[in-house]
RNA sequence: GGCCCGUUCGUCUAAGGGUUAGGACACCACCCUUUCACGGUGGUGAUACGAGUUCGAAUCUCGUACGGGCUACCA
């Protein structure tokens, strides 16, 4: 490409950029210099329907980072009228974990990003477990030893760590199988062709290794950092085909990509350093103008670096996004789910990790999000996840949302511990009078289960010491009062209790907490005669009896 | 060690050469509320450092420092 100069093809520039889709940040305009890969802006825009997937090896629980990275992967197809496709990359059999694959589905629908496609939804670019293209692999790696890109390698698991022990040194502390060390080692470069037809011809184990060139510098663009460049002298020769035949990443992710015709690809920050292997490898198996767009999202970062499972376990918040227990060790792990985050929050809290629309507004619906989403305003520096802000999310998801959706979650929540919850009337009224309280789900037991079930324990405490008998006398005048009263309102409660107070002389504040404490149990809670209200007659006689009993 | 990426309040971030550097979370104070919250008002608090370019730099360039990632027949 060149480098643009003049106003006009700037602003033509523009112009594309916005018909385009807007896929590109505008600073990469700026520190752009010489790039191997044609400028993207001058592909025909909109030439293809946008592809993008998300790809998770399913070896345990989805973390905060990877529901981010599928989010934004929807986020941008749906913006873009695309496909969604998610692939599972299961090509290490060693590291296979029951019932992980069901667990990102799970999660997926949970939070609701569906793919579009899927080993469970079809599609037709499949299969779309990595395990099951295992044929497809082995001939694209064959046909790069052919072009002398890559060659076959016949060292032991032996030979490399005994090769890594003899090259380290305080300089080098880790030594590459690369251009400086590969003709001491045993692969098709360092043997003679009789050799390697030999021991092909044997059945020997082998792995294809890409031969990274020397002193050529690699660059491409990707659409959150620019321009990115590599020496690809200081490249290794990466393993792309294993010795079972199945491919490593750096080889299914570049033909799957091809194969399922993904216009853009995503993934987190720690890919960067293998990203020139993946673009050497399309270069010369498909062409760099079939590449897709790379976009390396910021890694989101826990209290000492990149988040791991253990960082939730040490600091006491979710890392995952439901309730993962690992089937080996039997170790449960929290999941946002769970410890009770409303999958809209938990979406709208992941986007705004690294993402904001360029307005003050932090409260995003998934349909918001689709219609001002762009990945030129996703920072590139890493994101420290901050629960408490999280939980803010969450506490404003509950607040807005009415108490007639969050009946079922909530009804749920109180029926696991134990309430039953009478009529659904009822406890939508209850929802609609606690929720302002609720930071996390299950706060709606601690604000709620008084109206559900007689406190367990009552804060004499708090009364006692100003306990008299003129309190004493009051009560029993209320309760008589209510006893014979018709009708049982609220306000019209309030009126005659503060009346009665007056008559009484005593303030109305030195026995409004009381009474709250004789409904509740504790200085908590909604409005006392709303609760009262919701209690109903009965209730409230039997409980201000009972509390008179204790207070005396 | 090498390579790559990054660096604005404690945290998430806005500001695309000219702003008293804006907002949100958290924290503090006050108001509202005869409970706890919600809500409202206000406050503390940041451009890592050094050069350069420029009339003017958080913003562009270089260097330093610091942080992070990668350095497997893992992804």
């Amino acid at each position: 490409m060149t480098v643009v100069r003049c106003p006009e093809t700037i602003h033509l520039r523009k112009v594309i950029l916005v018909l385009a889709g807007n896929f590109y940040r505008k600073r990469t305009t700026v520190n752009r210099q010489r790039s191997t890969i044609p400028d993207p802006v001058s592909l025909p825009p909109m030439a293809q329907k946008v592809r993008v997937r998300f790809a998770p090896s399913p070896t345990g629980g989805l973390h905060l980072g990877g529901v981010r990275t599928v989010l934004y992967n929807y986020l941008f197809a749906k913006k873009n009228g695309g496909d969604f496709v998610l692939r599972i990359e299961d090509t290490d059999q060693s590291r296979y974990v029951a019932g992980a694959e069901e667990y990102i589905f799970d999660c997926l629908k949970w939070a609701g990003l569906t793919p579009d496609e899927s080993p469970l939804h079809g599609g037709a670019y499949g299969p779309y477990r990595q395990s099951e293209r295992k044929p497809m692999y082995r001939q694209y790696a064959e046909q790069l030893v052919t072009q002398g890109h890559a060659y076959y390698a016949f060292d032991t698991p032996e030979e490399l760590e005994k090769m890594r022990q003899d090259f380290k040194t305080e300089q080098n502390p880790s030594p590459q199988y690369d251009h400086t060390l590969r003709l001491k080692m045993r692969n098709s470069l360092s043997l003679t062709a009789e050799e390697t037809k030999q021991l092909l011809a044997e059945g020997a184990r082998h792995v294809i290794r890409i031969k990274m060139p020397e002193n050529e510098s690699l660059s491409f663009t990707d659409m959150i950092r620019g321009e990115v460049s590599f020496d690809t002298s200081l490249v290794d020769d990466k393993v792309l085909l294993k010795a079972d035949n199945m491919p490593t990443y750096h080889l299914a992710v570049v033909v799957d990509d091809y194969l399922m015709k993904i216009t853009h690809a995503f993934r987190g920050e720690e890919w960067l350093p293998s990203a020139p292997v993946h673009v050497l490898c399309w270069k010369y198996l498909f062409g760099l103008d079939q590449m897709p767009q790379w976009a390396h999202l910021p890694l989101i970062l826990g209290p000492n670096g990149k988040l791991s499972k253990r960082d939730g376990a040490k600091y006491g918040f979710p890392v995952f996004a439901m309730n993962w227990t690992d089937p080996k060790t039997n170790e449960l792990t929290e999941g946002f789910r769970e410890k009770g985050f409303l999958p809209e929050a938990f979406i709208n809290l992941l986007a705004l990790l690294g993402w904001n629309d360029g307005t003050e507004k932090e409260l995003f619906s998934r349909e918001e999000l689709i219609q001002a989403f762009s990945l030129e305003r996703v920072h590139s520096a890493g994101a420290r996840f901050d629960y408490e802000k999280a939980k803010w999310f969450n506490h404003e998801w509950i607040k807005q949302t009415d108490s007639q959706s969050l009946l079922p979650v909530v009804k749920t929540i109180l029926e696991e511990k134990g309430l039953s919850t009478g009529s659904d009337h009822l406890l939508e009224k209850v929802i609609g009078l606690v929720k302002d309280r609720c930071t996390l789900l299950p706060d709606f037991y601690d604000q709620s289960s008084f109206f559900f079930q007689r406190p367990a324990t009552i804060d004499t405490d708090s009364v006692k010491p100003k306990w008299n008998e003129a309190k004493q006398l009051f009560f029993a005048e209320v309760i008589r009062h209510f006893t014979l009263s018709a009708t049982w309102d609220a306000h019209e409660m309030e009126t005659n209790f503060k009346e009665m107070a007056a008559a009484n002389r005593i303030k109305p504040g030195e026995v409004l907490l009381p009474f709250r404490i004789m409904l509740v149990g504790g200085k908590f809670g909604p409005h006392v005669f709303d609760i009262a209200a919701l209690l109903g007659k009965e209730e409230t006689i039997h409980r201000i009896k009972n509390a008179l009993s204790l207070f005396a």
